[in-house]
DNA sequence: CTGAAAGCGCTTACAG
DNA sequence: CTGAAAGCGCTTACAG
């Protein structure tokens, strides 16, 4: 037996004690332009004393927008979700859009069927754009026709492919790599490894390209190793790594949970960290200050990078131009290097 | 310059291209049913050669339901939302939903004024539900509004409170403690130490029970501390019970966040895990099977639990009545125990 | 099984 | 500054 609930209040039964009309009341409603001083506070009288809230299926269905975006994700398994920088993303995006009057849908699209479904749902119009978590080649073809549609999207990391048409926004992987290779040669390693991420991943370019630089004429292939992301990934390119270059005495990885990873296997083959080799992050993620030692890395700035993405691509909503930005990474030592 | 986009297709140029009313085209829309067979070919062949998609919001208007459902977060910091739970559930509840064609939208909800803007967003009909994520008493005032206003909610943990009002899907912390007791001694540990969630957390109280029901007259409150789910608060528990009681020879953490704060300490102290003290939490999130060495854990069935709660939601939101749900957690033996 | 029509609750030119 | 009215794109009794 549901509760014989009165009918909400609408914008009539609000006018009506206003002693205005409707299309008054929508003024007060939408920034009060227009309107007399008498006649909008009689209506935020009327409003207050209804209990009066605007139906917001009414008010997309007349201004055709729907006051929210999407979070799409489009990474296949668990391991990029479990990846921490998601939830930090999702968290700093929805606040950011708070504060702006919009929310943030979770559109998670890992298979075929979901990213079909995907599609549908946002080129349906119940969001106005897209929010797109790291997404690399698995997406593609879904962004693709996003694009295509019209749809207005900010990237979380670098541009890749389609730049053009897409806004981003990312820390500094370049310099941020820089920086952390720097930051070992100062505690003096001179044989640094590198565990990258996987190839034309945003975020696993500009890093390893980073490193390059730093090393130079230094630069040893051998030192180099790939990992997914994951952790399983990043003790996975250790164990390679230890048997092709044991005389390496630092290990920086592209993220925070890959160098987890390497940690765990260091310390399982008995080297301690960080006397005989140190071991640095990139992210900043709980995995870095949780695991022991603590990892140092580089602190990416979650929220200034979701504040700038949600900016922009309400921008692009609103018909702006794509635009790239790029904010710097900080160091953050922690017992590991 | 926008494209001069061409206006999508509604539902009037289907059914003129159908040769059929408005309202066939949108009984064929609703499951089909009080449809002619070629009523219903003819419409479908009229769909996809103008590519229509309905109006979301034009339907939610009609229908008074706006099919989607909100993820409330309402504890203040960044300290819970760290925590890797909640992505596990955000992805895990997105995905059950879309599979009924419903959408999540992430309500985050920390502070007094972000509360009562979810208050509002919620009560204004965006969604026709809620999904309470560990909300302690943070969030009490929120989610007693809500109750009040009658918007259907489902938590995920035990119920806790007004628990007549709310469904609930939680794992069984009482026998996932207990389990995890059992182990440990079956492991030939006997100085067992516990380190709780904060009181009237949903999963604190039954854990703690599960792990007393198993020592019964060996209970020594000198081996329980108490953080507040962080790897901070963990350590800073597992300090405490070092200085208290040394001669602890296990302890087991409410969840693997804290159990990781705890293996940092002990390892940084010397001593040898899991020789001189076995590790263990609970949850299996990411967290346990990165750290080193690997958590023994108790597993939450986080697919089953967000399908259950997304299925428990909808029905409430169909008029059904709150359920409560338990499920079994499963034990995951790993290198700390 | 099907069509005509009213209704969902807003917004927005258009006159004044 | 304000009201009357059309329009946004669906759904759903109601007749037939």
């Amino acid at each position: 037996m549901t509760q014989p609930s009165v009918k909400r209040p609408t914008i009539r039964e609000v006018a009506a004690l206003a002693g205005v009309s409707r299309g008054t009341v929508s003024r007060v409603l939408n920034g009060g332009r227009w309107v007399s001083e008498e006649a909008e506070s009689a209506v935020r009288d009327a409003i207050t004393s209804t209990g009066y809230k605007p139906n917001p299926h009414a008010r997309s269905l007349a201004t055709n927008k729907s006051n929210s975006v999407a979070f799409l994700l489009t990474e296949p398994t668990d391991t990029l979700f479990d990846d921490p920088v998601f939830s930090v993303l999702v968290r700093g995006a929805a606040q950011a859009l708070a504060r702006r009057g919009q929310s943030l849908v979770v559109l998670v699209a890992g298979t075929a069927a979901e990213q079909a479904r995907a599609a549908d749902y946002i080129t349906s119009g119940h969001v106005d754009g897209v929010l797109l978590a790291y997404s690399s080649h698995s997406g593609s073809q879904l962004v693709t026709e996003l694009v295509g549609a019209g749809v207005p999207i900010v990237a979380f990391g670098p541009p890749v492919g389609a730049s053009r048409s897409l806004g981003s926004v990312a820390s500094d992987d370049f310099n941020g790599a820089r920086r952390m290779v720097e930051h070992l040669r100062d505690r003096g390693r001179s044989r640094i490894a590198f565990i990258s991420g996987p190839d034309n991943t945003p975020g696993g370019v500009g890093r390893l390209a980073g490193y390059q630089a730093v090393l130079g004429d230094e630069f040893d292939a051998n030192l180099v190793d790939r990992g997914d992301w994951s952790p399983r990934s990043g003790a996975a390119a250790m164990q390679r790594l230890l048997g092709r270059t044991p005389d390496l005495d630092a290990v920086f990885a592209a993220n925070d949970q890959m160098a987890a990873g390497a940690l765990s296997v260091l310390t399982a083959a008995g080297y301690r960290v960080p006397t005989d080799v140190a071991v640095a992050g990139f992210d900043d993620t709980n995995i870095a200050s949780t695991s022991s030692p603590g990892l140092t890395t580089m602190r990416q700035p979650f929220d200034q990078i979701c504040a700038e993405g949600v900016r922009l691509l309400l921008d692009l909503v609103a018909g702006g131009v794509p635009a790239t930005i790029t904010l710097p990474a900080e160091l953050v030592v922690r017992q590991s290097t």
